[in-house]
DNA sequence: CCTGTTCCTTGACGTTGATCAAGATGGGCG
DNA sequence: CGCCCATCTTGATCAACGTCAAGGAACAGG
């Protein structure tokens, strides 16, 4: 009975409803078939490593469900959230496409299902297959973009501003009761990787929460965030002022 | 005479000294006869915007010779330089694959001379030469790479830091005389420009350079600098201590 | 040569967020 | 239930950086 719960089902990149929202929706039915031949599903318990900054990499890691944080650290120790992977992400694929080390690591924040595929197998259907490597240039640019949106922030804006920020970026996708201003929110992670998300210590981050509790912007409750006001919270990032 | 001066000289993408080193030098004949019949040749002057922050994109730009800034804005009139751009390398290009308007303006900061291809024509390239794609995302790969470490190290670094860094950059793409431990350095940019690169006011870059010259680290004089000992730059970004 | 303009430097000051050091809270487990 | 450990909170302090204001240097155009 207990053999059963645990994970050797057989998993089928057919079957798969990650695959649609993934790079992979481009390949045809010959072409799945190899992809489905070649990878490794893998099953992750919160807090264990997918791949580490610095290891070679060789290949890269469907997410197909789960959660998954993308940690960036540098010599001295700090170390960032870069962001959160999504059941359809595809993990490591920038190292895999430089032919690099990877620049970051992928630890499950949740229980997840990894799929590995080796670097062999994606090279032949990049080949293969020219739409597949649209797919890959769409979402690379996509998150340069976004980097690129956040090496300004991380620079200009407050503490306070940024956490703003992170709210309404997680309030899309983890929200709950989005009706009139209010909105609830149960948040998927820990303080410290709240803290890690925009590059900051913990201390500061409670302390950042205290100011946004005492100007009734938002009150936290454990994982749960309670906003009765958007605009309130909107208001954080703008230029201020506007009257 | 005034006129064989000035620009109309008949620029070919065959000729190109710069295509080799751009995504271009996957075409073959056809599609580079394709692309030359496409392109917009223009000139610019310093100070001059290539696109703006906002506009639509129609197109990628080819930067053939100069030098050009991205610029990006935000909403309180902040704005840093994400990067400065080389001869052969493609600008505009990230909107263009997603489909958004520019992220950032590119401004031209030398003279400079820069081709426009509109998004039709490289719709077409991309589709009728994988090649041209796989080229791309190498390059979209790579940006990405360094967009990331920028984050890490605006988050992580002190300004004094990060501005080490920010020479020994310039120092690869810009340094004459790099026998033993020594070498100089022309700076490319203004002072407010050089500020700008890693997020920080001009007057904070004006005291940044004074401690590098009372610490012996590094002489400056107009846009030329000069640095005796390259390690003790580097030490600037190491961990500290290490003994 | 003067003059306006832009860029750079310097000083004084305030704010922000990191750091260090204690407590408080809370969940897992015997 | 009570203990332990990790996580979170709070307070006090400090250095770093931004801001504001003023003065100086470099340069173009008249």
């Amino acid at each position: 009975m207990e053999a059963f719960n645990t994970s050797k089902i057989r998993r089928d990149c057919f079957a798969c409803q990650s695959r649609e929202r993934s790079e992979w929706c481009a390949l045809n039915k010959e072409e799945l078939r190899l992809l489905d031949k070649a990878k490794v599903v893998r099953e992750y318990r919160p807090g264990e490593v997918i791949f580490h900054q610095g290891d070679p990499c060789h290949g890269v890691h469907c997410f197909e469900s789960g959660m998954v944080g993308l940690r960036k650290i540098d010599a001295d120790g700090n170390s960032i959230l870069l962001g959160l992977a999504y059941p359809g992400d595809t993990l490591g694929y920038r190292s895999f496409l430089v032919g690099e080390d990877h620049g970051a690591s992928a630890e499950a924040l949740k229980p997840s299902t990894v799929c590995f595929v080796n670097s062999a197998t994606v090279r032949t259907l990049l080949k293969h297959n020219p739409a597949l490597g649209l797919q890959f240039l769409q979402t690379v640019a996509r998150d340069l973009g976004a980097a690129e949106e956040r090496i300004l922030q991380s620079v200009t804006l407050s503490v306070r501003a940024r956490f703003a920020h992170l709210l309404l970026v997680l309030k899309d996708r983890y929200a709950t009761n989005g009706k009139d201003g209010r909105f609830e929110l149960e948040l998927p992670l820990a303080r410290q990787d709240l803290a890690a998300m925009i590059g900051i210590r913990p201390e500061t981050m409670s302390r950042a929460i205290k100011q946004l509790e005492e100007d009734g912007v938002a009150y936290f409750s454990g994982r749960s965030v309670r906003v009765p006001d958007i605009k309130r919270l909107l208001r954080e990032i703008e230029p201020e002022g506007y009257l």
